[in-house]
DNA sequence: GACCAGGCACATC
DNA sequence: GATGTGCATGGT
């Protein structure tokens, strides 16, 4: 499995070249991103930011001031928004709780085992958001596993069907150096593969970069 | 019109 | 503990 998982990453960075994540500009701009891209799109996801932006609201306080309603509207392209509104409302003051200061570096300082239970216990970060914040907001060492990453291991025969998240995770960090520029190009390059050939239905697999690592399972 | 997208919480059995 | 469902927009 620790040769595979390595090979897979290089044919991957051969095939596709560093992808640049994550697609925000600060911080808070990513913790905005990983909550609102929860089951959605980032396009959808880039339209809301676009919203928060024209209208001067990405900072600490403007969107702790901004009443939830008025918030929910701004992201509703993003879909889910009176959900995610709540989520983005919960994430902040998790931060401000911590850091009355409001300063998110500063909130990032501490332990990544601390970090991650104290996200994982606001109402509506599971798993990937947690993790997400952590690698690509605080860089933090710490491997992101989505869907992409199931289908791409089931598919390959890597996995059961049954591994969990926690498990997924515990495969690559088992075999890859804690590394943030690696697991933040490793996962980035799994969401591209995702994007293009691990389709939910249709994977396009004749054309896949992963094509030579047998066994593949369609389902 | 159906299906999909960088999840998560909660109800029910 | 497993399985199902609500949340919702915009592109293909």
């Amino acid at each position: 499995m620790a040769a595979i998982l390595v090979d897979i990453y290089k044919a991957l960075f051969d095939h596709f070249g560093p992808q640049q994540w994550w697609p925000g500009e600060s911080p808070l701009e990513i913790l905005v991103g990983a909550i609102l891209t929860q089951n959605t799109n980032w396009a959808n996801v880039s339209r809301a930011i676009g919203n928060l932006k024209t209208d001067n609201l990405l900072t600490f306080s403007a969107l702790n001031n901004l009443p939830e309603t008025v918030l929910a509207d701004k992201i509703r392209p993003s879909g889910y928004f009176n959900l995610k509104a709540k989520r983005l409302k919960n994430l902040l003051a998790l931060i401000k709780e911590e850091e009355p200061a409001e300063n998110i570096e500063v909130f990032f300082r501490r332990e990544t085992s601390t970090l991650r239970e104290k996200l994982l216990a606001v109402k509506g970060i599971g798993p990937e958001t947690a993790d997400s914040i952590l690698l690509y907001a605080g860089e933090k060492p710490v491997f992101v596993v989505d869907t992409y990453t199931y289908r791409m291991l089931t598919r390959h025969g890597l996995i059961g069907t049954e591994t969990d998240y926690g498990e997924m995770q515990q495969l690559f960090m088992d075999t890859l150096e804690p590394d943030v520029k690696l697991y933040n190009e490793y996962h980035a390059l799994i969401v591209r593969l995702g994007k293009e050939f691990c389709k939910k239905r249709n994977p396009r697999c004749i054309a896949c970069p992963l094509r030579r690592f047998e066994p593949l399972l369609i389902d």
